[in-house]
RNA sequence: GGGCGGUUAGCUCAGUUGGUUAGAGCGCCUGCCUUACAAGCAGGAUGUCGGGGGUUCGAGUCCCUCACUGCCCA
């Protein structure tokens, strides 16, 4: 403690050092032998992995600091603590982004080739991959960096090739041609999740497909008139009346004619899809490029004629359209509609296009063969874990949530058109066409033993891995010590945009690879143990400080790095922290940031006045002993002065306060808590009234109050370091080690144990004398403020209470002098009511000091108060006289009223003598 | 179209199973360079709890309804 800490406090000298040393000494490592002895406790998180090229954003900032502070509260109360870092691929923001670099070049991918290709990916990550986790590292996230995992590593890639091949053992995998969702840009499949769906202002387009036999028209309505070359029906509702003689009929579909040929000629039928309200009641139907269409098809066995291709561009050789991109093919369709007298109505038209949140561009849907999991029996199993408890959710409406969409899900297309990625394990045969799925590369159709097959080119969506991974990092397939100790993990946090992704697809896999997999000591192991994780914590968006969704279009984003910069880690870790409550958004503001920048440097200056007084101490003779890590306080000396009593109590019940709101996630509360104590409590009164004990000057004498003052000093201090601890762990971890001088008991304040309510003695008297204390305290400053004594004067006060108080305001003086400047207690036995008098429930006080009464204000004064107590009073009177109320409500309640009842009246009458006695306006 | 949430001080938000006269931080006003801290100290002002109706002895809290607003799904 013989260093001299800095006058303001800054983060930037010490924070990377800090986390530095967190990593390079591996503190946060967990060791599996830990995890598997009996009886400990475990406390274990997977980090939702964030995307290799991805950049640390607002929303991981405020996820990290809610993770790290559970794992640094789980682990300082003595658990084993595990966080699992790693990263995930990404296959198509990957590859998107290499392609980019790619074009820099003059390069494409295809020109490539597919193995150059994913050799630069890896070259790509090698150099970049690692930037995310670098910034958490920064950050101080308390993780287990030993098993740090990135989804494409040989031992995760083969348990992705090992979930694959037994789903599809189990018939739960399939391929076929079906409707996807395509991007056009990317040029793969998306599922529908990766789909959003905006309303956009469009047109719907009338046009009148004619009879084949010449007899008439029948006029559809269509949002994509360019889709009509592939158009192979035309629907009608069995049920419109409009209709019932066009039912069978053939049409001529216009401008359908290839090589100057014939326009096909497609059949007019009946189906219920068609909304005789919508349009024109007529639709036409295109299978391969609409899901409603598709189904149709299905249902009336049409052909499916596909006439756009993988950039959507027409697909028709022989037709003037062949070749033109989608909306160009639009426009020129349109206008050969007009010029044949075929276009009869354009009208504006909301409709609700589906865009790929990947590329940004307009889906296609597209037939064509993909890879699906069938995933009803999935869901199920994924239902029942939920509905029966075994994963709760917090805040509990994602429950809900999670129920609808599971109960509506339709099959996942896991298939990718992408070369970056976990290629599917299947290999297609040519010559008899059949398929073989093997864990090991085959070297003959497993059907024909035909020695002509080449491996299936797609790759898996990087959810399917991701979906894995509350096993897979541990080791499964095989059964190893870490999948036994430490599968299900014990909580996921995450926010709400990766419910469906990535938490409902986990606890599908979860329940359906682990119920396989035996419990440790052998026996079968049942839904509630497969479970990926047993609770799960949805936290909300960071928004900016006007409450807007941060994008980069908006150009709102704030960059966490750049404020962490500004303002330290530990001000932002708590400012989210304190905003983070359960289903409400954070609107981050950076005024809120500084606020807690000033509340590190509140404590940086405590700690500052705390080592002066420790130096001055030892200057004087007393000497210091830190007590040992863990120890408790479970009695202090006769001689312990009164503040100190009460300090002990609050720190007692505040470290009760937190475990409690940690326990519930209610990091705000717990952040106030803290926050409150540390400055409100422990600076704003316990700091100033210690100064009181702790006389160093020369010639007075050594005393044990004295003693037990400063060491109650340093060991509360030291205590609340630790408290605070999970939510600002550089500023705690500086100055607990400043407080042990370069040699703390420990490596780190975050291996030390977190503070327990019954660490500390909690004298419930003390506790309340101080209360008294203090609002007599408060009650002095405030009237000799309204009464103009200057600050630095000390003037005498008159005092009518009981004797208990009396008795307090006499023994503790001194501590009315320091606070409230108070030269001299009078006691008086008649209650106080002058204008230099207030009172409260315990006491009537009075300042005695001449001034100039400012009888306008003080009568404004006065006049407000009786106003609210006369309120107050008619309220609790009117209660009181209702027969009722006497009656039904509980007798505390009634007790308190009549208490209260009293102690307005008391104060009422004191409020009116002192307005009559104000001389006249 | 279906579902879920929100509306409390100037701003951002708390408010436990209904229980006494609704809180915090920031901001605002006033006075202080009080030897840890001006990123500070002390004092102060500020609310028809979105509107209406209901249940109850008692409603910010429960129910109905309306308005506004946000999100998810189709």
């Amino acid at each position: 403690m013989s260093h001299e800490l800095p006058k303001a406090y800054d983060p930037s000298v010490i924070e990377e050092r800090w986390a530095e040393y967190w990593v390079r000494e591996r503190l946060f490592d967990v060791a599996t032998a830990e995890g598997t002895q009996e009886g400990v406790r475990k406390f274990t998180m997977l980090l939702p992995p964030p995307n290799v090229t991805g950049r640390l954003h607002m929303g991981h900032m405020l996820n990290q600091t809610e993770m790290d502070i559970l794992t640094r509260w789980h682990r300082m109360s003595g658990e084993v603590a595990m966080w699992v870092p790693g990263t995930d691929h990404a296959g198509i923001a990957t590859q998107m982004m290499v392609e980019r670099q790619l074009a820099s070049e003059g390069k494409k991918r295809k020109e490539l080739g597919r193995s150059a290709f994913v050799e630069r990916v890896w070259e790509w990550k090698g150099v970049y991959g690692g930037a995310i986790l670098d910034q958490m590292k920064r950050l101080g996230a308390s993780v287990d960096w030993g098993r740090e995992y990135f989804t494409m590593d040989e031992r995760l890639s083969v348990a992705v090739k090992e979930a694959f091949v037994r789903l599809h053992e189990q018939g739960l995998i399939y391929r076929g041609a079906y409707i996807v969702n395509w991007d056009p840009a990317i040029q793969t499949a998306v599922s529908d999740l990766e789909v959003e769906h905006e309303e956009r202002a469009g047109k719907i387009y009338h046009i009148r497909y004619p009879f084949a036999d010449g007899s008439g028209s029948i006029v559809v309505a269509t949002t994509r008139p360019e889709t009509m070359l592939g158009d192979t029906a035309v629907a009608v509702n069995p049920d419109d009346e409009r209709y019932l003689a066009a039912q069978g009929k053939l049409v001529r579909l216009p401008l359908s004619g290839v090589n100057g040929g014939a326009d096909r000629e497609i059949p007019i039928l009946a189906d219920d899809w068609a909304k005789p309200e919508f349009g024109t009641g007529a639709v036409k139907v295109t299978p391969a490029h609409d899901p409603n269409d598709f189904a149709i098809g299905q249902r009336h066995n049409l052909p499916n004629l596909t006439i756009l291709d993988e950039t959507a561009h027409v697909l028709l050789p022989g037709s003037p359209y062949h070749g033109l991109d989608r909306y160009a093919a639009r426009t020129k369709i349109v206008e050969d509609l007009k010029e044949l007298g075929l276009l009869v109505d354009i009208k504006d038209h909301t409709l609700a296009i589906g865009v790929s949140q990947r590329s940004g561009v307009v889906i296609e849907p597209r037939l064509s063969q993909q890879w699906f999991v069938k995933i009803q029996p999935l869901a199920d199993k994924a239902i029942e874990a939920v509905d029966k408890g075994y994963i709760r959710f917090t805040p509990d409406q994602y429950r809900k949530t999670y129920d609808e969409w599971m109960k509506n899900i339709h099959d996942w297309c896991i298939s990718r058109q992408l070369w970056w990625g976990h290629r599917i394990p299947a290999w297609h045969c040519s010559s008899c066409a059949k398929i073989t799925v093997a864990r090991e590369t085959p070297h003959v159709c497993e059907h024909c033993q035909s020695k002509e097959i080449v491996q299936e080119t797609d790759v898996l969506d990087t959810w399917f891995s991701s979906g894995l991974l509350p096993f897979t990092v541990f080791g499964w397939p095989e059964s190893t010590p870490d999948l036994a100790a430490f599968y299900p993990t014990g909580l996921l946090v995450t926010g709400f945009d990766i419910l469906f992704f990535w938490v409902a697809r986990m606890i599908m896999l979860g329940c359906h690879f682990m119920l396989d997999v035996p419990m440790p000591d052998g026996s079968k192991r049942e839904l509630k143990d497969a479970v990926p994780f047993r609770e799960v914590y949805i936290h909300a968006l960071v928004r900016d400080a006007d409450r807007q969704k941060m994008s980069k279009t908006k150009g709102n984003v704030i960059d966490p790095i750049e404020v962490v910069k500004k303002y330290g880690t530990d001000a932002v870790r708590f400012t989210l922290a304190s905003m983070a409550s359960p289903g409400t958004d954070i609107a981050f503001s950076e005024e809120r940031t500084d606020g807690y920048r000033a509340f590190a440097n509140k404590i940086w200056n405590a700690a500052r006045f705390l080592f002066m007084q420790v130096e001055r101490a030892k200057e004087a003779g007393y000497s210091m002993s830190m007590l040992a890590v863990g120890d408790k306080v479970t009695e202090l000396p006769h001689e312990t002065p009164l503040e100190t009593r009460w300090i002990f109590g609050r720190l007692s019940a505040v470290s009760a306060e937190v475990d409690h709101a940690l326990a519930d996630y209610r990091f705000d509360e717990a952040a106030a808590a803290v926050y409150q104590f540390f400055w409100g409590e422990f600076c704003d009164w316990y700091l100033e009234l210690v100064k009181l004990r702790l006389e160093f000057s020369e010639g007075s004498a050594k005393n044990a109050a004295t003693a037990v003052s400063l060491a109650s000093l340093v060991g509360v201090f030291e205590a609340a370091l630790r408290l605070l601890s999970p939510f600002m762990p550089f500023l705690t971890e500086e100055l607990w080690n400043a407080l042990y001088e370069g040699k703390p008991p420990t490596k780190s304040i975050a291996l030390t144990r977190y503070p327990q309510a019954d660490d500390f003695p909690s004298d419930a008297a003390s506790v309340a004398a101080m209360g008294t204390l203090q609002e007599l305290i408060v009650t002095v400053r405030g009237l000799r403020k309204e009464m103009g004594v200057p600050e630095k004067e000390a003037a005498p006060i008159q005092l009518h209470a009981e004797n208990r108080v009396l008795a307090l305001a006499d023994a503790n003086a001194d501590m009315l002098a320091r606070l409230a400047r108070v030269a001299s207690v009078a006691f008086v036995a008649e209650p106080l009511t002058g204008s230099n008098a207030r009172s409260t429930s315990g006491f009537d006080v009075a300042v005695v000091y001449e001034r100039q009464i400012d009888v306008s204000a003080e009568r404004e004064r006065l006049t407000k108060d009786l106003a609210k107590l006369e309120k107050g009073l008619t309220a609790a009177e009117r209660q009181l006289g209702n027969e009722a109320f006497m009656a039904k409500a509980p007798a505390h309640i009634v007790e308190g009223l009549k208490k209260q009842a009293a102690e307005t009246k008391m104060l009422y009458d004191k409020a009116k003598a002192a307005l009559e006695a104000l001389p006249p306006a």
